[in-house]
DNA sequence: GGGTTATATCGAAAAACGTCAATATAGTTT
DNA sequence: AAACTATATTGACGTTTTTCGATATAACCC
């Protein structure tokens, strides 16, 4: 009779070990140091009244003032400060006082990048 | 005679208020469900071990077994795991288990999103 | 069936985060 | 100088996140 017991039948699934990896278990990757300044670039925007912050500036064609950006939430002042000064120290937005007023921008540089992370979602 | 005590003198350096904004104080933005769906995507990122799973799978040309995953890490299996559904829950990889072995790849559509996310810092 | 293996889930402890009230700082006005 | 204003900082408290050991689940092999 013609062969219909093709000796696949006892391979393992996988041969026992799940498929080897061509390179040498830890091949070319990301740096500690690179994959840590990413996860704190992206935690930074890992809260919404950040992310709407930042989308408050990309939105505006002129330096934005603390005492405007307070206006749309309805958070303290403390709260918003601190908010603010995690998105400088990661970078996304730079601060200049004038009199008594501070005036938010985004960084130069990221804006444009920026605005493409804000509409890498809603889309 | 002529003008030359213009009366700008006392006029207060921005005019006692910060420049008002053009739009009624609370123009068009972000709504506050996008905003919360972008920081949960960006939260997601927001670790480095994260960032290196996500890199791991964006250089692979082929899934990525859960067993070699853990090979770059020195954490224990649980905590890997909970990476890994963190990254699930987001949106950003798939598994698929195939014997005893779970596989792990981008999740479809996303990836050259990430892979440019990825680049935005480094560069 | 019983034994083994890979991954996921649970539960707890430590660390990090978000928020506010209180206070400090720095500028402005009188 | 004193009073006032906008923003930042401090300190405390509750919540969430990260991590692990222990256990559960599910698939394989004998």
């Amino acid at each position: 009779m013609p062969s219909d017991h093709t000796d696949q039948i006892d391979i393992p699934i996988e041969a026992a070990t799940c498929q080897p990896r061509l390179d040498g278990a830890a091949g070319q990757r990301l740096s500690d140091e690179d994959a840590a300044r990413l996860a704190t670039r992206f935690k930074a925007l890992g809260h919404p009244v950040r992310v709407q912050i930042v989308d408050i500036l990309a939105r505006s064609d002129r330096e934005v003032c603390v005492c405007d950006i307070e206006q749309y939430f309805s958070l303290s002042q403390p709260t918003i400060s601190h908010h603010l000064k995690v998105l400088r120290e990661a970078g996304y937005v730079q601060a200049e006082q004038r009199g008594l007023w501070v005036y938010y921008t985004l960084a130069p540089g990221g804006g444009a990048e920026l605005r493409a992370l804000l509409r890498s979602l809603p889309a």
